[in-house]
Formats: structure tokens, sequence, C-alpha cells
DNA sequence: GTTGAGCGTT
């Protein structure tokens, strides 16, 4: 389990995915966290009753969340202990100081906001609110349900739904909060609006000019339709800090995992076993990206199609020690003698032999393979 | 049955 945490006076605005301590008492470890956060000492985050921050328990280098379970869809945001004021720098005469100390370790040039302050970061260039796409707003909301609903974590300076023509909403708007924190507190969750749930993001025309999001993301195939974003989320985030996960509804076996970080991504192409299951795992392509002549040829790992028939058949050996280690030495390139070679020398036996299974195999035959493979494995493995 | 819904007439 992992609980996510931002630090508002970095202007990435990133959130890093922080493990809860595995010794049952459910605490986060200070220094865990101070891994990720340099000079860190607690961690805050907004009641949505009172829209007030609320700190968290600390003691013994260990926090401890006030309820006793930590939500995993909020983010908390990083405390700093306020410098000494002997660290405080001494304005010299006509010199030009810094308003704030540097904290003791340095590293931050950007002011840090205190337990319970409500500063308003608005001035910090990195800081700055920008507009925030909402998106999935029913058709029916007005205006006034949008901002009922964001008014709770600050104040707004603007809310607008888009509309076409005649004056009919086109499912999103803009909002902007007044203070930093406020739009820390709603962005990348789920809320609520006339009984729809609404997604805030920050917009497209604001992110994509330095790194397109796509090369953050890889796209992964050859999903069982039972495979779940957590499954996904907790698969790959033993590679890096992952920023969303995209699963079509309904299923449609791929998904896009998308990471904070872009340089990992090229890391992970190719095949890997997810709950019993082989999937591949490639490049995510640009959003909307119409095809054209003179194209690059599709990627590597795609030009070297897959044989969906040694798929059935590895899938049908399902959870065998051998599976896995067949699927390391020859992925999913092999014909179906060299499987059942390899199969045969571990022993391993299956219902009727690897040739016989696919020779009257249908399109959905490795479907339902699949969801049995993965079935079997979450009743050995889960 | 192997590529994501929708991204702003300021």
């Amino acid at each position: 389990m992992f609980i996510r945490v931002a630090d508002d006076s970095k202007s990435n605005n990133e959130i890093v995915e922080i493990p809860i301590d595995g010794d049952m008492d459910g605490s986060v470890s200070l220094s865990t966290l101070a891994a990720q956060f340099q000079g860190v000492s607690a961690l805050k985050y907004r009641n949505t009753e009172t829209s007030v921050w609320r700190g968290v328990r600390v003691a013994d280098g260990k926090l401890y969340h006030p309820d006793g379970v930590w939500d995993p869809d909020t983010v908390y945001v990083t405390v700093y202990s306020k410098p000494v004021s002997s660290d405080i720098k001494r304005k010299g005469v006509g010199e030009q100081q810094e308003e704030y100390p540097i904290t003791s370790l340095g590293q931050s040039k950007s002011q840090r906001l205190e337990y319970g302050e409500e500063t308003s970061t608005e001035n910090e260039p990195d800081h700055r609110c920008v507009d925030l796409i909402v998106l999935g707003i029913s058709y029916r909301s007005l205006e006034a349900d949008v901002k009922k609903c964001f008014e709770v974590f600050g104040e707004l300076v603007f809310c607008e739904i888009k509309r076409d023509a005649n004056g009919q909403s086109r499912g999103f708007g803009f909002i902007r909060f007044k203070n930093y924190e406020s739009q820390l507190a709603v962005i990348n969750k789920r809320h609520f609006i006339d009984g729809r749930h609404v997604d805030v993001k920050i917009p497209d025309s604001k992110t994509s000019a330095h790194e397109p999001e796509y090369a953050r993301k890889v796209f992964v195939a050859r999903l069982p339709d039972s495979i779940t974003p957590d499954d996904l989320r907790q698969y790959f985030s033993k590679y890096g800090p992952i920023k969303d996960v995209y699963v079509p509804k309904p299923a449609r076996s791929f998904a896009f995992v998308t990471f904070h970080d872009s340089n990992i991504v090229r890391t992970l192409f190719g095949t890997h076993m997810i709950h019993g299951c082989s999937v591949t795992v490639g490049p995510a392509e640009p959003k909307n990206k119409l095809p054209a002549i003179g194209d690059y040829p599709t990627s590597t790992y795609k030009r070297a199609k897959p044989d969906h028939s040694s798929l059935r058949t590895l899938t049908a050996y399902s959870t065998s020690p051998a599976h896995s280690h067949y699927h390391q030495q020859y992925g999913q390139t092999a014909n179906t003698d060299m499987m059942q070679r390899f199969f045969q020398q571990y022993g391993t036996t299956t219902n009727g032999s690897a040739k016989a299974q696919f020779s009257n195999a249908q399109q959905s035959y490795w479907s339902n393979a699949h969801e049995e493979a993965s079935a079997i494995w979450q009743q050995h493995y889960r």
C-alpha cells in the first residue's frame, strides 16, 4: 500500500507514492518520506468537511493518520519544520536579501508552507495557479454546480462550462483557484457533481509543450479482462512512481500506464508476466495521431509480431514454474514443438497436446485461456 | 478483440 505525497513548494507538482510500512501499525516512516522529500518533518492534508488543513500525527520517526486509515486517493502535502531563528539571515543595510531563509538543507529557493499556515503562494512563479480542466461534467450541470463543488477547497477566481453555439454544454469546463494549495488539493482526484464523477487535470495545453504525455506512458496489450487498474498499478509501481493507469471500460484487453518519469518507459518494452499472463508492453503512441505516409514503421516489439497460438499454449500451462522459465527463454516467439519439448523436460503435462489445443482454437480461445490462467494465478498467489 | 472521450472562438 502506498500514499500519495506532493511537495507544494516544488514547481513540478509531482506526486510521489510512499509505501506504508509493513509492520502492521499502518504508519509511514519519516525516513522513507525524507528519502524523497529532503528535510520533511510532517504531512498535512485537506479536511474535506471543513476545508482546513489537518496534520498527521508524528511520533518516534513515524507518521500516523489521525483516522487510522490512509486514504489512497488523498494527496498528502509535505510540511517542513520552521527554521530556528538563528538560521534566519539578518538583512544587511542596503542589501537585497531573500525574504525567506533557505532551509537547513539548502535545497530549495522557494518558500515553504508551514504547518497550518494559509499563506498564499500566488506570487511565486512556480506556484501560480493555472486554469484546470474539469472533465465529465453532466450536460445538465450549471456553472453554479461546478462552483459549489470546488469552492470547498478554496476560493475560485474562474469557473466556466464550455458550450456549443446552441448553448448546449460540451461536458467539460475550466476552473481556477486563487490559492495554489487549493489547486493541489483537487488535482488528479475524483469529484462528484450532480451524481457524476468528474476529473480535474492540468490541461494538455499547459503540459504538452515540454514533454508530451505519451512519452511517459506505456501501452500494455493482451491483458486479461479481469485485470484491474490497481493490479497494474501494483505491478508497475516497482519500476517507478506511477501517475495514472487507464483501463478502458468495458475491458478491451489493453491499458495505459503513465509514469512520472519518461526515462524508465523504454526499459519496460517487451513481454511481462502479470498474474500468470503474458502481456506485451510497448510505447504509447500520441493520442489522435493521424496515419501519414512516411510514418516510421511500427516499433520493434510490434514488428516481431507475437504468435497467438504460442500464447494460447503458454497460457494453457498456466502457473507451472516452468512457464516463467520458458517465457524468459523464448518470450512468445517459439513454435509449438519447441514448447512441447521444453515443457516435457520439466515433466509438465497439459490437457491434450499443445498442437491439438490450438488447431481447433478460435479467436475467443486465447482470451478464455487468459482468464483461466489469471484465475488460477489468483488462487495460488493472491 | 493490440492505442486513451471530450482540451479553451478568452
